[in-house]
DNA sequence: GTCTATAAGTTGATAGAC
DNA sequence: GTCTATCAACTTATAGAC
C-alpha cells in the first residue's frame, strides 16, 4: 500500500533497516531490488537513497550493527561470569545460543552475505568477527593454564565450538520438542565434556 | 575467448556444470547471470540451454549431485568401517572432514543457495540431507545402547557434530599450520570426548 | 550444437517537482 | 522527505539461421 506525501525521517529510515534484513535473509542481498525493501516499508525506490547511499552500504551497515550488539553484550555478560574458566565457558556457551537463535536474520546475513561486502567493509566485519573469537579462545587458554581443560589446540577448539553452537539456528524452532534452556543445557553438555581435562 | 562453431556436447555439458558451480560458489546464484557462466565455458548463453532447461534446474542438479556422492561415499566408508561404534564414529569424523574440505565450493552452495531451490527441488535436497545425519544419529544410538557413549539426545548431538565438522571449511586452508591430517584427529580428539560415557 | 537477434521485463541509481 | 520519471544496462529465455 502506498503512502502520502510527507516527512517521516524518524520512523522510515528503521523501517527500511528491518525491511532490507528480512529480505536479504529470506532471498539473498543479490536477489532484492531496492524497489521491493521500498515497496515493503510503503515508499518509492528514490525515497531509499535519503537513508543509504546505495545497496551495499545497507548491507554492510546492518552486519556491522549486528556484530556491535554481539560485542557489546559479550562485555556485559563477560562481566557478570567472573574469573572461572570453567564458568566463563558456560556463560558464552549458553550466552551464544540465545543471543544467536534470538537474532536469526541477522546471523542468517552475517554468515552468507560476507561475500556481497565490497572488501574494506569485508575486513571491517572480519575484525569484528575475530574480536568475538578470541574471547572464546582466551577462555580456553586460561582453563588450560588452570587444568581445567585439556584442548591441544585452542584455535582450533574456538572454530570447532562456535560452529557447533552457531548450528542451533539451522534446526531449532521454538514451540518444538525441546525448550531453549535444554538446548543450551545439551550443547553446554557437550562442549564441557569436549574440553575437559 | 569466443569459440568458433561446432558439436562439443561431449565436453560443454560438464564445463557448463563446473563453470556455474565455481560462479554460485563465488558470487552467489542469484548474481550470476547466464551470460557469466556462458562466457566462463566460451559460449554464447544461449547455447546453455541444450544443456538444462533453466537455471534453476542447473542449481538444483549441481546439489543433487553432491549429495548424491556424498550418499555414496559415505556407504563405501560404512562398509569399510566395520561394526563398532567408535570405530564407525571416527570414520564418521574422518570421512566427513575430508570429503567436504576437499569439495569446498559444493559445500558452500549446497548451505547457502537451499533458499533459491524451487519447493520440489528443495524437499529432494533435504531428504538426502536427512539421510547422511541419520546414519551419524544411528551410530551414536548403538554407542549408547553398547554403553561406549553417552548421549542425552542422539538427534541434537548429530546437529552438533555435522555443524561442528563442516565448520572446518570456513578456516581451513591448504599449506597452513596444520595438515588436514591433524586437524582431523583434533576434531576427532573433541568428538570422541564429547560424546564419551 | 552453436550462433545471432530479440522479446519482455527488471535493475541500481539520479534529477527535479512538490 | 517523498514523489514521478527516466536512464542505460542488465536479466532469463526463445526463435530461427547455419
Amino acid at each position: 500500500m502506498a503512502r502520502t506525501q510527507g516527512s517521516h525521517s524518524d520512523i522510515t529510515g528503521p523501517r527500511i533497516r528491518r525491511a532490507a534484513l528480512r529480505l536479504f535473509a529470506r532471498h539473498g542481498f543479490a536477489a532484492v531490488s531496492m524497489r521491493q525493501i521500498a515497496g515493503e516499508v510503503g515508499v518509492q525506490a528514490g525515497a531509499l537513497y535519503n537513508y543509504t547511499p546505495d545497496k551495499q552500504t545497507l548491507l554492510f551497515e546492518l552486519m556491522r550493527d549486528h556484530m556491535d550488539a554481539l560485542l557489546a553484550a559479550r562485555a556485559a555478560e563477560a562481566a557478570r561470569a567472573g574469573r572461572d574458566p570453567m564458568a566463563r565457558l558456560e556463560n558464552f556457551t549458553r550466552h551464544h545460543i540465545r543471543f544467536h537463535i534470538e537474532r536469526p536474520d541477522e546471523v542468517f546475513i552475517a554468515y552468507m552475505e560476507l561475500r556481497n561486502l565490497a572488501p574494506e567493509n569485508f575486513a571491517e566485519i572480519e575484525r569484528l568477527r575475530h574480536a568475538y573469537e578470541d574471547e572464546l579462545e582466551t577462555i580456553l587458554r586460561n582453563g588450560v593454564a588452570a587444568g581445567d581443560f585439556a584442548v591441544p589446540d585452542p584455535r582450533v577448539a574456538t572454530y570447532a565450538v562456535i560452529a557447533m553452537l552457531t548450528g542451533v539456528n539451522t534446526w531449532y524452532r521454538a514451540g518444538g520438542r525441546l525448550s531453549l534452556s535444554e538446548v543450551e543445557t545439551l550443547y553446554w553438555d557437550m562442549v564441557r565434556k569436549a574440553v575437559a581435562a
